[in-house]
DNA sequence: CAATCAACCTGGGTGC
DNA sequence: TGCACCCAGGTTGATT
């Protein structure tokens, strides 16, 4: 999916483009992807006014006036467009939301994994989101992260990727951030030792960071709230460049392998 | 408790 | 062209 990067970029677009408007009607022809029903989120956000647009984790909250909360996750292939009423169908469209001003965001997902969800308030949100582990550039100190890092025996990097650890992390960044702390992925969390954990905490700041700098990574599916590409995908370090030379330089090749079920690409002469 | 795997669905790429 | 097969930014739930 959309990881932090991709998600934080389209909340901004969003947050830009849509609060002051008020949603009119919800059209769907997937209506699995709307909970807890297509009725009762018609009936709920049908006429209310979009007051704010937040992200945690993976996840984007569409505050209303009238207390309610639209959330969506875009799990791998969602994308969350606005556009002008009348404009050509997007690709893989499922859900409209018609709003006021002649706009509509549109949430398409070729996979129809994601979900966009009615969260009937602050309490019940927090519910929500209270599984998730800390947020990155927030309350994962690094003091919190080697904590997270010395308590768990599994690879690092299913650590860096476990949404109840750390928030917003996803294969793509946790691959590139690995390399650049030079850590291999298999090692069990808990052997880093802490000048090796230090290194990986800034080092997953920094990719995260350049994904954001870069509007998201647009490997296949993403575009942001405009429908624009990102451009993280051109200066990934090891993401999907499997048999590509190392990017620090050391004559060895970028290799993929399968961690936790999910293919990882790592230098294995620097990654130690 | 941890590891593994299937499932949710669809599309793109590759190789025969 | 067709078809089989593999891979995919995520998460959940069942099984071992």
């Amino acid at each position: 999916m959309p990881e932090l990067p991709e998600v934080e970029t389209i909340r901004r677009g969003l947050s830009d483009l849509i609060v002051g408007r008020k949603i009119l009607e919800i059209l769907t022809d997937s209506p699995k992807q709307v909970q807890p029903s297509l009725e009762v989120v018609k009936e709920a956000v049908g006429g209310a006014t979009i007051e704010k647009v937040n992200r945690r984790a993976k996840i984007l909250q569409i505050f209303l006036d009238n207390g309610q909360i639209l959330a969506f996750h875009l799990k791998l292939t969602g994308r969350l467009l606005v556009r002008k009423q009348g404009a050509p169908k997007d690709e893989w469209q499922h859900v409209v939301f018609r709003l006021s001003d002649g706009l509509e965001l549109r949430f398409a997902d070729a996979r129809k994994f994601g979900w966009a969800k009615l969260i009937g308030g602050q309490a019940e949100l927090e519910k929500l989101l209270a599984e998730f582990g800390p947020e990155p550039f927030d309350d994962l100190t690094q003091e919190k992260f080697r904590q997270i890092v010395q308590s768990s025996s599994r690879p690092i990097k299913i650590v860096l990727m476990d949404q109840q650890k750390i928030s917003g992390v996803g294969n793509i960044y946790a691959c590139d951030a690995l390399f650049l702390a030079k850590v291999d992925p298999r090692r069990p969390a808990k052997s880093l030792n802490p000048e090796e954990a230090e290194r990986l905490y800034q080092a997953l700041e920094e990719v995260l960071q350049r994904g954001i700098k870069y509007r998201g990574a647009s490997d296949q599916y993403y575009l942001d709230a405009r429908g624009q590409k990102g451009a993280y995908q051109e200066h990934f370090l090891v993401y999907g460049k499997n048999g590509q030379p190392c990017p620090g330089g050391c004559k060895g090749k970028v290799k993929r392998i399968v961690v936790g079920g999910r293919g990882t690409f790592f230098c294995p002469t620097c990654q130690k």
